[in-house]
DNA sequence: ACCGGAGCCTGTTAGC
DNA sequence: TGCTAACAGGCTCCGG
């Protein structure tokens, strides 16, 4: 599943493709991929745009486009997105096509970005101002203005259970099941903590194990544990470095104890019991 | 404010 | 062996 770190890989693999490049139109054969606009508007509006930028907010990839619009895509669960040439053979879940103006350099290439999506969550916006979107997100947890003040001003007055709060997008953007799961196991807190139980230096132990982290997934080009690989297809290595995520029943590489699965708010939810005790006055 | 559950999807896996 | 049911999870919406 894709979350910053994946995401942020492809928008890095993309940026150089795409960067300048004119969409010359849009299909797709699952309509419910278009989110924003209502799909024949979206058809229009695209076509003859130029992705000026590419920009990673969350687990959001906006496509900045002349127009002064900015196409919005989210990958959900199992998207992906890669420019291919265009006699290329389509992938069964290839299910939204944008054409793309071929290089100058290379007049006879025709190339498109393919929008895969095995599972169909994904979408997609056309918006004016992304602040329609993304507005809502929380700080993005590895800009350098980020600092642990903020995460003890996001945690200060809130009692929830530490990992759906690390799961909400509006308190921090980005994380998702893989990298909260390994946060907290570099923090050495419990899952089910309750934030407003938090001392400060628990939550600046949380604040470095997020960024360490993130980075490491960045570094490694992301976790292939389910469906995601990088736009060529290669995989990423960030799955040979997990240390608690879908490693139960195997030994905690710091004490050696069962790692343990719990569900916690509807999510899979992986931790060390001795190393990330929950304590005894916690429900 | 917060929690749990349903719903959206398909491929894989567990269980009978 | 073959079927069905459960599971995986990012996000949104709903009711409590």
């Amino acid at each position: 599943m894709p979350e910053l770190p994946e995401v942020e890989t492809t928008v890095r693999v993309l940026r150089p493709t795409l960067t300048g490049r004119e969409i010359t139109g849009l299909h797709t054969e699952w309509p419910p991929h278009v989110a924003t606009p209502p799909l024949p508007e979206m058809v229009v509006r695209i076509k003859g745009q130029t992705i000026t930028s590419l920009d990673r907010r969350g687990k959001y990839i906006l496509l900045h486009l002349s127009g002064e619009g900015t196409l919005i895509v989210h990958l959900r669960m199992s998207g992906h997105l890669a420019v291919v040439a265009t006699d290329h053979p389509r992938h069964k879940h290839e299910h939204t096509i944008l054409t793309l103006a071929p290089r100058p350099e290379t007049p006879h290439i025709q190339e498109e970005l393919r929008f895969r999506d095995q599972r169909k969550f994904g979408r997609l916006y056309l918006v004016q101002d992304p602040v329609e979107i993304v507005g809502k997100l929380g700080p993005e947890p590895l800009d350098e203005n980020f600092s642990a003040a903020d995460l003890q001003r996001l945690v200060a007055g809130r009692k929830r259970q530490l990992k759906p709060f690390l799961l909400d997008q509006s308190i921090v953007a980005g994380i998702g099941n893989i990298y909260a799961d390994e946060a907290l196991f570099y923090a050495g807190l419990h899952p089910l903590r309750q934030t407003d139980t938090l001392t400060e230096e628990e939550v600046n132990r949380l604040y470095t194990a997020l960024r360490q982290v993130l980075l490491m997934g960045i570094e490694r080009e992301g976790a292939s544990i389910d469906l995601y690989v990088k736009p060529d297809g290669s995989r990423g290595d960030m799955q040979n470095a997990v240390v608690v995520f879908r490693r139960q029943g195997l030994p905690c590489f710091q004490c050696g104890r069962s790692i343990v699965k719990i569900r916690v708010g509807g999510r899979g939810t992986h931790y060390c019991a001795h190393c990330q005790p929950l304590p005894e006055d916690q429900p």
